[in-house]
DNA sequence: ATAAACTTTTTTGTCTACAATTCGTTGACT
DNA sequence: AGTCAACGAATTGTAGACAAAAAAGTTTAT
């Protein structure tokens, strides 16, 4: 692993003439954000931009306009192409040439390989970390069912999303095998969007207790039944969604008069 | 990815009136310069740097000097960084801030990774593909067993793992679910360098004739079978490499003194 | 009044110049 | 002689300027 892991942020404090006043806000890169406009390098434009995706605050559609997010940023449009390059690798945001970026609107069809691809990559993952799993890990995890279940009950809808998106990835991260969980990354931002896209009815996405019962069962070293519930709850959120006979919006107009 | 297919369809129902004047002169800014070393667009360059890389003319850990690149192929540094960011992306180059990109090296670890992502996805798309293969499609995979046993008969070992990655890639491709088959791609891409670095004897990477019992298996529409070659085959790959006892390199140096 | 052609404005794409960083080398000091 | 610091060459990082394209708005002709 070893070059890899210093990919990211690096480049310490710099100064610029005007940029004085920000300089020591840089080095914390994590969630700073003391002024208005105040973060200047890309990892942490990066994870704003994705947080009000996620968050649902830019919906799917979206147009996203280099000058005005540099202006919200105080960066230059340079970075903010960056970031958007990066995020359209990543499938959260399309990049259309001469047009612009837009947040992603993944169709029926991508969201029915996503779940496809779920089915097959996650009770792997839940086997797995089922009989690897450390009291520290299962903490973890605890933590987050019950924060989801704590915004559940509080109907913000936004959150549970989110939170349900991380505690799925942290068990693909817990698992051990990063290349999976990178993989696994980019299926739960896009099952971020898939929900925000097609579930109706109020706060149905990943149902009730079945995270709960996912963490007994690691707590219990039971990977079969770990996979077996994982494969259920994955299935049971795919149901819930409009997805089967749902309407396809725009592309019908094309499909529609042929 | 996106982006290029959607150059037309999107809002394409809608007319606008300058639409017919536009067309025409949008294709001019395409192959504006055909000198000798003219890729001049991001994607031909691209391709031109992930084919020396898969094909070994670009070693692991080879450094890629942006401005070096940009003589090459008589583009400016801009595009090159665009176009390494874009492999680094991929995983196929590594960046490392403020050193440059290098041709990534997998570690062991990554190596075993790979294989392990494969074990969950490929058996699953070969089970697939065989329920709905055309003999089309059919015919293109024995097009490419054959030109891979050709290349294998002349001993060239880096066209045996070009082409050996490109019917797992095809397959992937064929089984329709663009998701998997776009992380197919990294993995493949990946586990190219992974055989370029690990194995040690001569042209033993995806072994004899596994790959055409693999379409025979297609062929009959048996995909139990074809999901158990799959595995095995990909166990046999993996067992043929140098992984399991190989030395660590350079990241020893930091797990040795620790 | 409508629709095409022209103009203006907004937005994206690309290049070039400059600032900052790294790494190798030289030179001074102990 | 050996160590360390400072310089210098090579390379990356960033910003800002300019050109090309799309979108919006305006005029003109039928």
């Amino acid at each position: 692993m070893g070059a890899r892991q210093m990919v990211q942020n690096g480049s310490g404090a710099r100064e610029r003439p005007q940029d004085v006043r920000d300089a020591k806000v840089v080095r914390l890169g994590q969630e700073r954000r003391s002024k208005a406009a105040a973060g200047a390098d890309a990892e942490a434009i990066y994870r704003r931009i994705l947080a009000a995706i996620i968050e649902h605050r830019l919906a799917p559609g979206r147009k996203l306009v280099e000058e005005r997010l540099a202006a919200v940023f105080g960066a230059s449009r340079a970075m903010i192409r960056q970031v958007l390059a990066r995020l359209s690798h990543e499938m959260v945001v399309t990049l259309v040439p001469n047009r612009g970026a837009f947040v992603a609107e993944p169709t029926v069809e991508e969201a029915r390989e996503v779940f496809e691809a779920r089915r097959l990559i996650e009770p792997a993952l839940a086997r797995k970390l089922a009989l690897s799993a450390t009291p520290a890990q299962l903490a973890r995890l605890r933590e987050l069912v019950l924060a989801e279940e704590k915004a559940r009950a509080q109907r913000d809808r936004q959150q549970v999303i989110r939170l349900s998106g991380e505690f799925h990835l942290e068990i693909a991260e817990m698992a051990g095998n990063a290349i999976l969980a990178r993989q696994m990354r980019e299926l739960t931002l896009l099952t971020c969007l898939i929900i925000i896209l097609y579930d109706s009815p109020v706060g149905r996405a990943c149902p009730e207790d079945e995270h709960s019962r996912l963490v007994e069962a690691f707590a219990k070293r039971d990977g079969e039944t770990a996979a077996a519930l994982m494969l259920h709850h994955l299935d049971h959120v795919e149901q819930s969604l409009d997805i089967s006979l749902a309407a396809q919006e725009d592309d019908d107009l094309e499909r529609i008069f042929s």
